[in-house]
DNA sequence: TTTTTAATTTAGATGCGTCTAAACCAGTGC
DNA sequence: GCACTGGTTTAGACGCATCTAAATTAAAAA
């Protein structure tokens, strides 16, 4: 059996990794989860002994299959509880992440089952992230574009908010920026800064690391601004 | 902040307590978590250096006001979880019991306050275990009398099934013993078994740590076998 | 009262997850 | 081509929760 920390890792590990093949360093694992380098690399060693990534020294790790289908196993526990959370217990989005972060580690395949049951299988959770299904294949963890890569002009509609910091995320809920608002761009700035227009015409500034936090989609045919659709 | 283990150690502390002063034996703690009896020992040491039990050496332990509270707190969420489980989730009441057992440490009092809400602030568990309220006053554990010390000829409502074990419960819930059952006592044989009838006249044979483990009400009056309703 | 027995505690060890301090690569700049 | 710099790993340590084996104590039996 694995451990809750064991499983953070490999969630970490599955995050930072994106669709790159690139091995993943040990200090950015270390810094996402507050732990020092050389606690990283322990950890990564314990894993690569278990099978669960690949280890290159002083190069990083990278996961295997078997460690990728855990950490699909964990997001797609995490992700269901958030939309559990929101949509059952009046949980708010900005809210979901970190009660989520660690009961994620703690529920059973039948608790898991029951959930994605009683909430109708779904796709998406409340940040727009997709759900991996039962049989926990990969999904595709950056569909879309970044906000950070649109030019003035350009209008989009935002898919997903990945922050993970609640407050950050109540500032962006707060001013209007949630999955399913359309925006148009009004300004980039060369200041790494994003300035977008709400649906109600209201400016709303973003740092560049912020807008690289939120993935949109293109929007030339005129829409709402209503949620869209999953993607299959 | 406590451990989960700690935690752990707190819940069957006041378990075994009941409303008996004597401090509770190291060995019946360790047997029930599973443990050793010097694991045991030490964690009980620990938890005495914290001030949440008194230890009297080579005596046991008794929790502290503080424990006490701490232990309560583990128990409400226990209880909840297993009522929101058993009324949400759709679990049936005899496999509620693990799961709560697990996440119980893992929630937050958000949660907690949420789903004490939503179920509309249950005073009892799919057991008949009463939940402690929020403010974590002390409830009583032992109401009623035990199955095990009636005679012959007495008719009874169970109130509470309190056994951990999912098969035993699953085996009882079949055999028709559930909580609001009526049940006439109908043989206490000389081998520690006792014999009931079901509302329907099906006799059930129990040995005695089963029934010890099954609380009733007298229902001299006469009942349907109904669920009855909460006691204050 | 002395002996025996059963429970409890002490002693010493292990694995996990973490740390700090120090040694060690690997790529960059000169 | 060599030294520097920054990230990585090794070394050694600690606290938690656990174990086994041995010593100790309290209570029961003789």
């Amino acid at each position: 059996m694995l451990s809750a920390k064991m499983e953070d890792y490999l969630k970490t590990i599955y995050e930072l990794q994106g669709r790159s093949d690139d091995p993943v360093s040990t200090s950015s694992v270390a810094e996402r989860l507050g732990v020092t380098a050389p606690t990283a690399t322990s950890m990564i060693e314990t894993l690569a002994e278990r099978g669960l990534v690949e280890r290159e020294k002083y190069k990083g790790a990278r996961l295997t299959r078997e460690g990728e289908t855990v950490a699909i196993e964990v997001v797609r526990h995490h992700r269901l509880l958030e939309t559990y959370l929101a949509e059952q217990l009046g949980y708010d989005w900005t809210e979901v992440h970190d009660e989520a972060d660690r009961l994620e580690h703690h529920i059973s395949e039948e608790f898991e089952r029951r959930v994605d049951e009683k909430l109708g299988e779904p796709e998406v959770d409340p940040h727009g992230d997709p759900i991996p299904n039962d049989r926990l294949e990969p999904v595709d963890e950056s569909s879309g574009e970044t906000l950070s890569e649109h030019a003035e002009g350009d209008e989009v509609v935002v898919e997903r908010v990945r922050d993970r910091d609640a407050e950050e995320l109540a500032y962006l809920s707060e001013a209007g920026v949630t999955p399913g608002t359309r925006l148009v761009v009004e300004e980039v700035a060369p200041i790494d800064m994003i300035t977008v227009c709400l649906p109600d015409g209201e400016p709303v500034s973003l740092p560049g690391e912020i807008a690289e936090a939120i993935r949109v989609s293109s929007a030339e045919a005129g829409g709402s601004g209503e949620p869209s659709e999953v993607e299959g």
